[in-house]
DNA sequence: GCAAGGCATCGACAACTGTCAATGTATTTG
DNA sequence: CAAATACATTGACAGTTGTCGATGCCTTGC
């Protein structure tokens, strides 16, 4: 039989971009702690919960972004992020896939 | 509301590692070829489907087999390699993301 | 307005990854 | 046995990634 037709060059990129912001265990976590929570979480919280710099914090919360997991929005001092609620569906997919 | 408590760190880690094999375009088409296909795929078929070096598909290859989501068996001088039928149940999750 | 605190950004560095060329190992064929 | 073929393994190299320290930007409180 023939194989199948690949998929779109476009895709394969996306979707093996969406799996690299998934694989890292703290960025696994961030996701986790997330999904459990009722509400946004403080980027100072994430910080006390990683034996991790607060760059490095910032810098995992930021591909999570990018890569369409969340969004985040600033009160007073604070970065709260939190799932986008209008999560690309293949991440929705992804993400059902981490335990909650 | 206390934050959740964090998935194990050994959970977490094999997560991590099991998205890394999807973090890649190649090993993205290769699992969809795989899915695709009602037969097992000769290693030939692999290189001749991307403009890749034969060490390099081997390389990609062995990465799906490590992370779980393949196995493969010589028959004469070729090697085929198939969807595990006893995937682990997180890779068959993270797998059924992939469009068919 | 100034100091302090929370966060993002930058620069640097070690570790890892994708790729190739070269080589090694079986298996088939002559 | 010799040559050829299919595949795996090794070594090397460039590019990427996770981490940290230092710095910069805002916001709040004095």
């Amino acid at each position: 039989m023939a194989l199948a037709p690949p998929l779109p060059d476009a895709t394969a990129d996306e979707l093996a971009a969406m799996y690299k912001a998934l694989a890292d265990p703290t960025r696994i976590q961030m996701l986790h702690m997330l999904s459990a929570a009722e509400e946004p979480i403080c980027v100072c919280d994430f910080t006390a919960a990683f034996d991790l710099g607060q760059p490095t914090v910032s810098h995992h919360l930021a591909k999570l972004k990018q890569a369409g997991f969340v969004d985040s929005f600033k009160r007073g001092v604070w970065a709260f992020y939190r799932l986008r609620d209008d999560m690309p569906k293949s991440a929705r997919a992804a993400l059902a896939t981490i335990p909650r």
